[in-house]
DNA sequence: AGAGCCATGTAAAAAGTTACATGATTCG
DNA sequence: CGAATCATGTAACTTTTTACATGGCTCT
């Protein structure tokens, strides 16, 4: 017996991210490539061929809508904006208990699985090198919190830059366990 | 102008990893299966529809090579072992030095983001039920260390069972940071 | 005899990346 | 005026997930 294909789709994250972004604020796909990338980048990201496909869907969805703006003579630029329909999308959304999501890859980790076939020498220098690289990002990251006005929010009211600044936080432990995992292994494996 | 299309293949992070686990010792797909979803599953992990395809790809390679073996009267399963060429492919992926990954996506810390758009007792209930899933899961990655036989080999010299003590340990320092994460925005969501 | 595991695949779709493609604006 | 950035898309491909599909083995 045959079964029949049953339609279904998938998490749809990129497309609930989206929403929950221009909810705070109208912005163009452009705009949005760059709250992704820069800001929302320590827990998700995507490139703008996914986003301005993602936008196009989410139009014809009834979820956003778009006024054509002009940006000097002749540029014309897409601003999006939510409409009811998303917000009560976005906040359905938002509101749903998840599980667990799998565990994240993480190569550098995978190669670690098989150190005993690296030789000593390799497996410091590559330990090393990432250490290097991670500490430069913890950097960058604690420079974010410093320089952002986060730091009167703190056990403050609710506002926006709550979110922000917790997920920053989160980042920055994130990025210190990451950092310590790592010297703790170099100085194991130099002891050997 | 028109360009040619360059034909470009990725990663293969699932190719290497294949052949490290394969290269550890010879096994059969269904094996493989078991060892990314239940060993590796802190850093990689396939599901057998992504494997089986695989490995023929690598066999197609000339990078594994099976046997067919029986198991019982009939059922017949197919034994992968690493080549020469498969080894010498794996060591050169593992002595390359990779930049940092992009951040995981973390589906929790997106919502996070948008804490604003929640009410209070909404954000606690959330906090509260990731909270009990991640120490269920420190339980675990913690029970494991225990009863493995890792313990002994701390400090000791480079085997097999080095890569899976560390990567463990690193897994059990994230989770742990995960929580504290949860617990400080706990407190301070409480404190307002 | 039936449940649960062992064992191997393919098909279709979703999600994400890299490359192709074009043109306007801004600022030094 | 040139470089960097703003701005928007599509095509091709890789990676991953979900569903379809089948059948043998083991233990109770």
């Amino acid at each position: 017996m045959k079964y029949r294909k049953v339609m279904v789709d998938g998490m749809r994250t990129l497309k609930h991210a989206i929403l929950g972004v221009i909810n705070r604020e109208a912005m163009t796909g452009y705009d949005l490539m760059k709250v992704f990338n820069l800001e929302l980048v320590n827990f998700w990201y995507a490139k703008h061929s996914q986003i301005y496909p993602e936008l196009k869907k989410l139009t014809d969805e009834g979820l956003i809508t778009y006024e054509t703006v002009l940006q000097g003579e002749k540029l014309e630029k897409k601003l999006y904006s939510i409409t009811e329909a998303g917000k009560e999308a976005f906040l359905r959304w938002l509101s749903k208990q998840d599980l667990l999501e799998p565990t994240p890859k993480d190569i550098f980790r995978l190669k670690v699985y098989f150190i005993e076939s690296m030789t000593k020498e390799d497996i410091l220098k590559q330990f090393h090198y990432q250490l290097d690289l991670r500490k430069e990002k913890l950097e960058k990251l604690e420079t974010t919190m410093i320089e952002h006005p986060y730091a009167r929010i703190i056990s403050d009211v609710i506002s926006p830059l709550y979110g922000d600044y917790i997920v920053l936080k989160g980042a920055i432990m994130r990025e210190r366990t990451y950092i310590d995992w790592l010297l703790e292994c170099i100085k194991e494996i130099e002891n050997c």
